[in-house]
DNA sequence: TATTGTTATACTCTATAACTATA
DNA sequence: TATAGTTATAGAGTATAACAATA
């Protein structure tokens, strides 16, 4: 949910008829020449992730992506600092401080410049931005179940489980 | 490698800490409150595969990548229509209308008014737009080999199965 | 010198309204 | 009246240079 994303465009629906000649000018396209393609596969899915997150979250919050992303970020660490914040959402430091611009200026996340360190600035939620972070967790939890319900249980976390490896190259 | 796009932003690395007190100050991220999302798995893939892309057919071709996967879909959709590419890459016509213009410009795609419909534009391969097509088509089959090294034939036809099912919601 | 964060800016991708020419 | 494509424009996401404050 939350690393800078770049633009795969991808079908909303693909064709899956038996390969023909290959030379056609019909009704449907044949995507044969993208579907070995694991960016192909993902950007097809993202659309349909992307979805129900901008459904369940991203308009009844108001949040963008990135916005709850750091916020869920925010729920288990405490005062984390912007610069680890930064490589945690892979986003560049000028980025993420207009992000946290629009959070501070809604009254969900403050600045607290560190005290060990003065250049840094540790992030905090509000009374506000810990009550809405802690809807959006809950209702994140079920958000994807619509997406995800032509997998059981036992593929969901295996796809999880792939995704996750080929997020972490060498898991030595 | 073709649907538009959104921006959940992900980190580099992870953290697999087990799971402590939650409160903490700490010098790593804790994700707990994402990993159980598909969305933030997929933004976590998706910038290795993204810089896969970049690294192998991006940089070498100058091709973005909805501009390769339109090429792609040309090598099996011969005179295809500007409306069903626009359908097929999930992007508007507006923005298909710019992302041609390119392509044309570079002398990689012709546009042939329909005989049957004079309102359709059918998109053509150049000469040189084939070649080009066939080429990076080739790189294309290995490029994400390094990405997918940690997973075995297997699995790596898993994890397209199970997304291409993500992607294709309501199998029937 | 190096790091943290900010400001400013530019580029890409995405989304929408308004228009034309055909059907 | 509806569809295919175009033009124009605005928004969101991303990337980089330059700077101030601190280490």
């Amino acid at each position: 949910m939350c690393p800078a994303r770049s633009k795969f465009p991808a079908p909303k629906t693909l064709s899956r008829r038996p390969r023909d000649s290959g030379d056609r000018t019909s009704d449907t396209i044949d995507h044969a020449a993208l579907e070995h393609l694991l960016g192909f596969a993902i950007a097809r899915a993202d659309v349909h992730i992307r979805a129900a997150f901008q459904a369940s979250i991203g308009d009844p919050f108001q949040l963008r992506p990135a916005e709850f992303s750091l916020l869920m970020l925010l729920l288990t660490n405490k005062a984390a600092t912007q610069a680890r914040l930064s490589e945690a959402l892979a986003m560049s430091a000028p980025n993420l401080t207009t992000l946290v611009d629009r959070l501070v200026v809604r009254g969900l996340v403050e600045r607290v410049r560190s005290e060990q360190d003065r250049r840094a600035q540790q992030l905090c939620l509000t009374t506000a931005g810990l009550d809405l972070a802690s809807r959006a967790h809950a209702l994140s939890t079920t958000m994807e179940d619509a997406s995800l319900s032509g997998l059981c249980p036992a593929e969901r976390a295996m796809l999880l489980e792939l995704l996750h490896r080929v997020g972490t190259p060498r898991p030595v």
